[in-house]
DNA sequence: CGTCCTAACAGCGA
DNA sequence: CTCGCTGTTAGGAC
């Protein structure tokens, strides 16, 4: 599901919302998706919510006494806000927090997900300690990112997707990012110029704030169950193969890079 | 250089000639292709050679104490024996082997090669020790070929070139191999149907018998430096491309498959 | 629309 | 025409 553009907004909402709640309690209907024994998130009951932040395409619940919560839905689901009794908790989850004052957030995915909980010591050795630069970061500049591209033989999707090299874009937006660059998906990074890596690091920017302004992907629900406003036809070449790409009319394709599907306007994003 | 065939020939020779005398002494001019310091060699001195022998594409000395000299020329060279006053050593070689009687072997590579010093218990961490059945061996069934292609997603000529699945094909008769059975040498291994796994069976010890029948390839020497009747004209799509296919004709193409050249005739071996 | 593990592959060096 | 190392890719599982 989801990715950096609708967790920073769930990260905002939720910081507004559960921020400085305490938990109440648990319910963990699949304890697959877990990552500790069922037990350890029982000690988390009477914890405070210090704070919510969004990295890559993890969300971090910092709590009291150094625990991180880390809800995921993975390739797709919910994480739902509930305040009785006018927002009831939604019925299908797979985990549910309870939170004081009658509230709580219900997490729902559809094929995989999980509710990690870490030590902050844990950190280092879980995929979301080991993430990449965000792309808003400032510090974030596109010296750094031609560092990333000059020294691999790596094409451009698999580097930029790659979560350890730089957090928060996945296979949704890709494909609008390499096409508003100009560049095509399995090029390798490293024939990247300058110039052209240049434009890439401000499609990053451009392509997930195109998202960001429309509150995230139609078929994605916030904090509140409201869906975003970023429609199928407000992909630039995503998902529309066969049809025109909008600055030439040639026909968009779809190809198979990086392990997965890619969408190309093979004239704007020659090889 | 040398596949089966070859290394067949020269331990058959080498059989005849050495086993049975004692080492005199080592000329190491070129101790990057040794595994061991010099010192240990020079303590095979006064060792005997109790018997060789060829293994995939490695030549096993079994010495006196337990231990094996393998002389390896890697991708060309030769293994000459001279015998003093009549036969003089060859002037070129990386490694010389002089035995009582004045007699000896000179070693010559050469792109790569060595001469390895194993003691016999070293041998199951050596890759002389890790090679799969010789397809000339009565145990090699085409029943234990169908097991090695059944369960794997290479493609035929990466499994078959593998020493460790089976020993003594490489780059060199791999394709008259392919050939004689009708298989193209990147057909999924699994995708083999069981009658095509009994025909290329047979045509692995077809196409090296040709070879050995012919004493090797041209290019190659024995161990008394005469050169093999295997001719160019001999292969029968093996580095021939755009030459018609012996069978129906068609022009044979020149591939990449498994990191390296195949020779094959697009029409009776059908992808 | 994800991440992980592993097999397979490709490039390079020796 | 070699082998082995390493970075990268591809497939299947969850």
């Amino acid at each position: 599901m989801a990715e950096l553009p609708e967790l920073l907004i769930l990260a905002r909402q939720m910081t507004d919302t559960i921020v400085g709640k305490t938990i109440r309690g648990f319910e963990l209907r699949q304890p697959k998706c877990l990552n500790a024994p069922a037990q350890e998130y029982r000690q988390l009951e009477g914890k405070k919510i210090l704070g919510v932040e969004a990295k890559g395409k993890w969300l971090l619940m910092a709590l009291e006494d150094d625990r991180l919560l880390l809800p995921n839905v993975g390739m797709g689901g919910d994480i739902l806000y509930y305040q009785l009794p006018e927002q009831p908790p939604a019925e299908k989850y797979q985990c549910r927090i309870d939170l004081a004052g009658k509230a709580g957030l219900t997490i729902r995915f559809w094929w995989f997900g999980n509710l990690h909980l870490l030590g902050r010591s844990d950190l280092p050795l879980h995929p979301a300690g080991r993430l990449g630069p965000s792309p808003f970061d400032p510090a974030f500049t596109p010296e750094i990112l031609e560092a990333l591209t000059g020294k691999t033989r790596r094409n451009i999707k698999s580097l930029i997707t790659d979560q350890r090299v730089i957090s928060g874009i996945g296979n949704a937006y890709i494909h609008d990012i390499l096409f508003l660059a100009g560049v095509h998906p399995l090029t390798p990074a490293s024939r990247l110029t300058t110039d052209r890596v240049s434009k890439l690091h401000s499609a990053m920017r451009e392509g997930l704030t195109r998202v960001l302004d429309k509150r995230g992907l139609a078929y994605e629900r916030d904090l509140f169950g409201k869906s975003g406003g970023f429609e199928a036809q407000d992909f630039l070449v995503g998902y529309r193969q066969d049809q025109p790409c909008p600055v030439c009319g040639t026909p968009i394709q779809k190809i198979k890079a990086a392990g997965s599907a890619s969408y190309v306007c093979p004239h704007c994003q020659a090889l």
